[in-house]
DNA sequence: CCTAAAATGTTGTAATTACAACATACTTTC
DNA sequence: GAAAGTATGTTGTAATTACAACATTTTAGG
């Protein structure tokens, strides 16, 4: 198991290194790797796991009757992801979870939080909802690049957050453009097509997934 | 201020009348009222108070500069909001927060968490994280009503929503046109016209915020 | 290096939505 | 209970999007 992802984690931030193992025994860690494609999590499980992405990435995502697909989220190294549901344990999951490429992920029971004292329990605690809360940003991120009613101003509004999360006019996006397209809600040759008129525009330039703000 | 609604409010579970008090003065609580209408809080501000609706309501809203509106979310009476702001104080609101009706708030100051005991801490800092876990849950959900690519479909997927939590096919919305619109993301006008529609379809029937799936 | 498969780009048409303008219904206030 | 104000419903047209079908480019394997 890769042991200095987890120890830069936020959920081990403030931990030393005997404390974080002894954690993970408490917390029964174990890993996992998926096959890209694969899926980890379906609409409908009861789970008790928070997860942990140390290595590859993964979609949480939304698959309708229709075979329509909507990406609400995508968790790359470092990240946790299904917290809400491991910490609501009678609630089913309303997403599902999905390997974007080849990647490893750890467990930790939540379950076994209850029997921590109260001082490192109230560290982990601290910790959980700082994660919590930054998912939650996320999810309001996402809403505001859904927002704008035409593809035009979706596009712009998600590559104005990455342009200034980056610091950089110039950046890679972690979306392929299926992925995007479900990203945003829109339809993916829509956005292709768009892409190109933005580009003759003189608003954009693009290959694949880098862009550059003009 | 109204002592019984935050007695029975997620953050105090298991605390009992003395600890509350106690606690209510720690964090510095204090309640404001406001005026239907209202701004509570703007885009860009930067708070540390974690916030709960005594009496009335509220919208979190995202309002553009062509005047735009999109609600994420409506907050009522014993609801806490603006928790992820509360507790992230470096990070600026992304959104409005607006008085959906005459309301009574009351805040709580997050800076004083540090200075309580551990147990204490641990018992509010498990509270905490409930609610912010289902504040995730709400924003998915908003995700989900918003992803059908047409009115009809928006419209079904919220309502289909609302008539499973009060486990009824006839029920009262907390939303009038404009802010339903604005919550699936569609023109007043055009949804006005589909409810038109789906109850000639013979699909629902409804009377103001008053709803029935037949 | 060649081939197959996957990803991305392009185009046209049918369907849907945005928007404005207006009609009607319901509320509030005096 | 009239008038004014607010909320909701209706309609038409211009603009946008969905969808399908196909072209081109890129990637992966042999």
């Amino acid at each position: 198991m890769d042991i200095s992802v987890l120890h830069n984690s936020i959920l081990f931030k403030g931990f030393d290194d005997t404390e974080i193992s002894e954690l993970l025994k408490a917390l029964n860690a174990a890993e996992k790797k998926y096959n890209k494609g694969e899926m980890i999590f379906s609409s409908g499980e009861i789970i008790d796991k928070l997860c942990f992405v140390t290595a590859g990435g993964v979609t949480i995502e939304s698959n309708d009757m229709w075979g329509n697909r909507t990406i609400l989220n995508l968790v790359g190294k470092g990240q946790f992801f299904a917290e809400s549901y491991a910490l609501l344990p009678d609630v089913p999951m309303l997403v599902d979870v999905c390997a974007a490429e080849d990647c490893s992920i750890v467990f930790l029971s939540m379950k076994s939080l209850a029997d921590l004292n109260d001082t490192i329990r109230a560290r982990l605690l601290a910790n959980l909802l700082t994660i919590t809360t930054r998912k939650n940003l996320h999810l309001s991120s996402r809403s505001f690049h859904t927002a704008p009613r035409q593809v035009r101003g979706r596009i712009m509004a998600y590559l104005n957050t990455v342009s200034v999360q980056k610091h950089s006019r110039e950046f890679d996006i972690p979306f392929d453009r299926q992925q995007l397209a479900d990203y945003l809600n829109v339809e993916r040759s829509v956005l292709s097509n768009e892409l190109s008129k933005m580009q003759r525009d003189g608003l954009i330039r693009c290959r694949k997934n880098h862009f550059e703000i003009i």
